[in-house]
DNA sequence: GTAGGGTTAG
């Protein structure tokens, strides 16, 4: 009996990883009578949670009577991190009611369910409960806090709760470093990082990811190659996730000489920095760079996930040439990958922009599971070829099952409605989109309405709908417009457009080329010349349109 | 006395 019990010790104090040595560990304890015990009971809840079997996990936590507090957080946790938050939160509920006190660690817990459930009125709720508590100001509960608040949108609540800690330690710092970046107030991280390094606060890895977050933009890439410079001299580049970062700055700065530059240095890249740099030359638009990555990390006889098998297939759907998509639809295949909702909705929206929409649509229909990307794909598809009426049924289809549509949604209903010049549902979805499921239009709304009102030769509405918005306007709302003053021949609207466009944006030749058609339109060719002299001064031109005709067949 | 937890990537 001693030796098991010391045997059991040491296996518990070890990790594992599989589901068998879980299960093997469990009936040793239930063997040796300890299977009540709360300690080993927490352990293997943990091992259990770890290795993805929720079920057996909650059966050990029934099963045991006397219940700590780190059992309850643990079986909490563990409904959380497998996205089963309904159950996370009757759990939080039921040890309310009971004598044993949330702690701590429980409100981190919950705080963290809400805020990946994008559940703001549950977050409001809890945080009023733990200032009740008297956990206000537990760096714990608020480094959760200033997460959640930061994901859910609401960075400056986030910089409330920051605030008002006397002394952060390093993660609420990283927290709020984090909660700037995700926000894309990459300047506020800069000023914090040099804040908490004043107070003598050192960085870590966490520190460095938090202000590799938000650069996303070709100008700020002088900012990202200081913090690799910095990661440099301070040795994490190393670290995984600080890998990762940099190479998704430089893929997302379109750097890719650099993304693949750094990539080449690292000694043993994981999926995660694989699918960054594919998405990296997806985003450039070098999709057969993002294929032959594809191919070389099957050479390498690595085992592509799901998240990497939709980054690529979304690059081949931007290539438009179904080829390489039927040959990663066959990996999909082989490697068991069709049933994962991500790789089949992937699929879906590769197929239909490749051309194939009733290929999309059998997937679709032979999908055990659907999620908002499934029915996005697939609106989008029937959108992108015309069948509006069709995508509008699948939007009601998608309600009525209980999906709550998010912007792509919308996105996707609005560019059917642009396909098939259906103004007035345009107009009503947009409204709708607005008043009834409180989605704040972006940049790509206000594009695809732009463009339906515009070419339906509503330019006025159009013009008024641009009016409403705020300075700087969105270059692609701008270039809609002006492109819509082209198709109805109003150069007047266009030159006042144009204008606005350059004001912002001085070394937009497709504009000015735009604009020299309308004028060459109008016979204006004293203007027109002066235009293309001024485009071809600087060396600029336009990059030609290409096109080509594939011959695969699906 | 052990154990649970807060901040990170495609």
């Amino acid at each position: 009996m001693f030796f098991q019990f010391r045997l059991l010790h040491f296996e518990i104090s070890k990790i594992y990883q599989t589901l068998s040595r879980t299960k093997e560990l469990h009936s040793l304890i239930i063997k040796t009578n300890l299977s009540e015990d709360s300690f080993y009971a927490t352990k293997i809840v943990r091992f259990y949670a770890v290795n993805n079997d929720i079920n057996s996990a909650y059966h050990v936590f029934d099963k045991t009577s006397s219940r700590s507090v780190y059992l309850w957080n643990s079986m909490i946790r563990a409904y959380a991190q497998a996205y089963n938050f309904d159950d996370a939160f009757s759990l939080f509920v039921k040890l309310l009611r009971t004598n044993t006190r949330p702690d701590r660690f429980t409100y981190a817990c919950v705080i963290r369910a809400c805020s990946e459930k994008f559940d703001l009125a549950g977050l409001r709720v809890v945080h009023g409960e733990v200032v009740v508590s008297g956990l206000g100001l537990d760096s714990i509960c608020c480094s959760a806090l200033v997460t959640a608040y930061s994901k859910l949108g609401l960075v400056e609540e986030a910089g409330g709760v920051f605030n008002q800690i006397p002394d952060p330690d390093l993660v609420l710092w990283n927290s709020m470093i984090s909660g700037y970046g995700y926000s894309g107030f990459w300047d506020k991280g800069i000023q914090m990082f040099t804040a908490m390094q004043c107070l003598g606060k050192k960085p870590d890895g966490y520190t460095l990811v938090g202000l590799l977050l938000g650069l996303e933009d070709f100008s700020l890439l002088n900012i990202g190659q200081c913090i690799h410079g910095f990661s440099l001299k301070i040795g994490f580049d190393s670290n995984a996730y600080v890998g990762s970062l940099l190479m998704s700055m430089y893929s997302r700065c379109k750097c890719m000489n650099s993304a693949h530059k750094f990539f080449c240095s690292l000694f043993q890249p994981d999926l995660v920095t694989w699918s960054a740099l594919i998405s990296g030359y997806s985003l450039s638009g070098d999709y057969e760079k993002a294929l032959l990555f594809f191919r070389k990390l099957n050479m390498e006889r690595k085992k592509a996930d799901s998240v990497l098998i939709a980054t690529v297939l979304a690059s081949v759907a931007q290539s438009a040439n179904v080829g390489p998509g039927r040959e990663i639809h066959g990996f999909v295949l082989r490697h068991g990958l069709e049933l994962d909702v991500m790789v089949s909705s992937a699929l879906v929206d590769m197929y239909s922009k490749c051309g194939f929409l009733h290929l999309g649509i059998c997937i679709f229909e032979i999908m055990p599971k659907r999620n908002i990307i499934s029915y996005n794909s697939l609106i989008s598809g029937l959108g992108l070829h015309g069948y509006a009426t069709h995508a509008f049924k699948m939007f009601d289809e998608m309600l009525k099952i209980g999906l709550v549509p998010d912007e792509a949604t919308f996105s996707a209903l609005l560019s059917a409605c642009c396909h098939a010049g259906l103004v007035n549902d345009g107009r009503d979805i947009f409204r709708r989109m607005k008043n009834e499921f409180c989605i704040q239009a972006r940049a790509e709304h206000y594009v695809h309405m732009v463009k339906l009102l515009g070419m339906a030769g509503e330019l006025e509405e159009a013009y008024n709908l641009v009016q409403t918005l705020q300075e700087p306007v969105d270059k692609g709302i701008l270039g809609a417009l002006l492109s819509c003053c082209d198709a109805c021949g109003n150069s007047e609207m266009a030159e006042i457009v144009a204008q606005r466009l350059f004001e912002n944006n001085p070394e937009n030749s497709p504009y000015k080329v735009m604009l020299s058609k309308i004028y060459a339109g109008d016979g204006r060719w004293d203007d027109v010349k002066n235009l293309r002299d001024d485009m071809t001064e600087g060396g600029r031109r336009k990059v030609p349109g290409l096109s080509w005709i594939g011959c695969s067949f699906a």
